[in-house]
DNA sequence: CCATATATGTACTTATCGGTTCATAATGAA
DNA sequence: TTCATTATGAACCGATAAGTACATATATGG
């Protein structure tokens, strides 16, 4: 047994950052190879094929960079409006500064139904978004912030479209101003006495 | 001078389609040539490059295939809210039945920033979806559906953000019932007294 | 320290990519 | 009817796509 030379992980974390900048069709083997820092031979005996690779991306994308891992009521729960503050203005400043969207809502456009184990990460991946604002919105019922009478999960379910919606929005006008303007209209509606 | 054998509209249409359903890194020249049932020669000749044709396309998916097009209050201004009702309506029929997701939103998606031809059809686009939701909006302010003192802007661009967002989450989960209540929340953001 | 199993890079393969060349066909103007 | 002009499709082009073959390097278990 010889051991590998390279960072198991790292690669794929780098193919990525490539997947996720130029899709799937964007990305040339090349491309991946000059972005891993490896060589074809250990490529193909490592991850199978390009295809095997960009899933093992997207699920790596999914455990990593959903922006609800990172605005998830850390340091503790203060408020749902704070939360959700917080998820909507990351969101801003990646769509506008960091020129980035979403990779699983990018993943579900470029691959309509057509590649069943591509649907099935991104829907795995957007029940855990929502599922993570569902908890907000259940915290937020509970000090009051957000309206008892309204079913937690259409709230859960409206603020998910929504955050896709200010990116694909974004990247088409690209003015900061109108997404925060955009996201603060959201905010409204799940938060009627703090807006 | 002999004249063309094919009707140009008619292969732009069908070129259309096809960058539509498979976006344009997902089309190849060939299938060009299949769909709009020419030969390299004349294709080369008539429209330049395939990226040229791809330009011509998103140009003409934007004068005859945006949905507010046809939702454009026909036969005549009823209310705002059967305008917007039907305009949700059918884009939740062509996300899930037609399995198709507004053509300038992918590009936006696809082309980042690296594309400032794409960029300003998609601009040009959106801004024509905004203006005219707009109409609709001040319409329905001045039949008191919409509460007057909501700025219109505002609204539109809320409304724009969430055709979007809708389409992405429908991609993502192809579930009817969830985006009609999605719809439905936004509604009732917009027309607070009527739902 | 050796043998074997795996890792790696180079060279190669086959197919397709977007695009060009060019001979030929068809047209309208003279 | 001729002639210049344009439309057309088949053959062709270099580049690149994804993937394979294989010789070589290297580490670890015995």
């Amino acid at each position: 047994m010889r051991q590998r030379e390279f960072d198991t992980q790292k690669a794929i974390h780098n193919a990525m950052e490539v997947f996720w900048s130029r899709s799937y069709k964007g990305v040339s083997t090349k491309d991946l190879l000059t972005a891993m820092g490896i060589g074809k031979g250990c490529f193909y005996a490592a991850f199978g094929s390009k295809r095997e690779l960009y899933l093992l991306a997207l699920r790596h994308y999914r455990v990593s960079k959903m922006l609800i891992k990172q605005s998830n009521r850390t340091p503790g729960p203060t408020s749902a409006d704070e939360s959700l503050r917080k998820l909507f203005g990351q969101l801003i400043d990646r769509t506008i500064n960091q020129h980035k969207t979403c990779m699983l809502g990018k993943a579900a456009l470029e691959f309509r139904g057509s590649d069943s184990a591509v649907a099935e990460i991104v829907d795995v991946g957007v029940s855990q978004l929502e599922e993570t604002i569902l908890k907000i919105i259940l915290y937020g019922q509970g000090t009051g912030e957000i309206p008892k009478d309204r079913n937690p999960h259409t709230l859960s379910r409206f603020i998910t479209a929504n955050l896709y919606g200010i990116q694909v929005w974004g990247r088409a006008k690209l003015c900061r101003e109108n997404l925060e303007e955009i996201a603060a209209t959201t905010l409204s509606v799940v938060m009627p006495n703090k807006h």
